[in-house]
DNA sequence: CCGATCAACTTGTATATACAACCAAATTCA
DNA sequence: TGAATTTGGTTGTATATACAAGTTGATCGG
């Protein structure tokens, strides 16, 4: 069963897209070897190395699309450590009581941050909203969200405090991939009335892109 | 290709086992059918019923055990907002250099809160290491684990400049569940010193408890 | 020139089969 | 009794095959 190498053959596989990817050999979003392809190379049959694909994809090394290929994916997106949830969902499961309320909704001139971040050119329109959820009446989470009006033009047309940003966005435009950004911080002037808490209380900002 | 609910043979599997794993029809680590059971209960192949619950497993629902069964996984292992991962191999990836500094390494007396999350009694002698990890010279994370002596009894002779504690304690017990919470908090006078930081500067906190 | 059709190629799903690796319990044998 | 072996069941790996579904680019026809 084991090959010369003492490996699984899709190990093996996988081995080997792995450092084809590490050193660059393939560079980011790169076509690679089809599945037919690896399996002549390897000598091995398709679906052996359709299953190292699979699990690299899994993994986050690769993204597949049905008809085109296989592809290499940005290391930044591999090392995602925090998975998307909704919190309206979290405190629910938690037995708590969720409650949302809207500070701000509009469209406004793209600050220079946002504009790089979402790709538009600076003071372009942009959509903004935000929110403070509670958990049990007790303020939890400033929830600040800059959205692309191409991508999402009904999004001002909400009633966020129904239906959170999270809830509405997956099911308009599920989204593909998101960069995180873990950091502590000591709150602002704003945040700490909004969040009802003193100044040197530190807060965890969580900075977040998602892609669709 | 696809069956009268248009969905795919293995989704409805997945579907019926994520049902009664959900209301309890089967419990926490009951065995559940294996894959040829499945495969004749839904007039599928043994590879479909397997496709099923190897996806099951890979999302935290089920685990499985070679040459005994398919069982039912403990509901919190699913909602772990954190992948444990080696401070030293996340450095490396990003390209950096990693160094680690041993500042204790001792057994102690078991204080009041580690001897409850443990499971041990309180002043019983605990093994302790309060590691210093550097990247690219300068202090990024200060580790202090408690470690159980019966589970790991050698761990006071490992050189952890060499190997993380992590990569130690992966190879010697591989873990099954963890818990993690998540602050941000203002460092102590001791975290300071060793971090670099003054006092004003917010950090994070990563309090974990892993079991094997 | 443009649009429709087609052909080639890719990934996705599904099947049938074979054997390996492993475990637990029953059975056999000393 | 007790240790070794067998047996049956389970998951793990691998193959060969077939067709579905999606994309892309070339070809054909108006």
């Amino acid at each position: 069963m084991e090959n010369s190498s003492g490996q699984k053959k899709f190990a093996t596989i996988k081995d080997y897209i792995l450092s084809q990817v590490e050193t660059a050999a393939w560079p980011e979003h790169s076509r690679i070897p089809s599945e037919n392809e690896l399996a002549t190379q390897f000598a091995v049959s398709r679906m052996t190395a359709r299953r190292a694909l699979q699990e690299l994809t899994e993994q986050g090394v690769l993204y597949r699309t049905q008809g085109v290929g296989s592809f290499v994916a940005s290391p930044k997106s591999q090392s995602s450590l925090l998975e998307i949830r909704n919190i309206a969902d979290e405190i629910q499961r938690r037995g708590h009581f969720h409650k949302a309320e809207l500070v701000q909704l509009t469209s406004l001139p793209c600050p220079g941050v946002v504009a790089t971040a979402l790709g538009l050119s600076r003071n372009a329109p942009v959509f903004f909203s935000l929110i403070v959820h509670y958990e049990n009446q007790q303020p939890l989470q400033l929830e600040a969200r800059y959205v692309n009006p191409e991508q999402v033009p009904d999004y001002l047309a909400q009633d966020f405090v129904l239906q959170t940003p999270h809830e509405y966005l997956s099911a308009v435009a599920p989204l593909t991939d998101a960069e995180h950004i873990v950091e502590a911080v000591l709150p602002d002037e704003l945040t700490r009335q909004h969040l009802k808490i003193p100044a040197s209380e530190p807060c965890l900002r969580l900075t977040r892109r998602t892609f669709s």
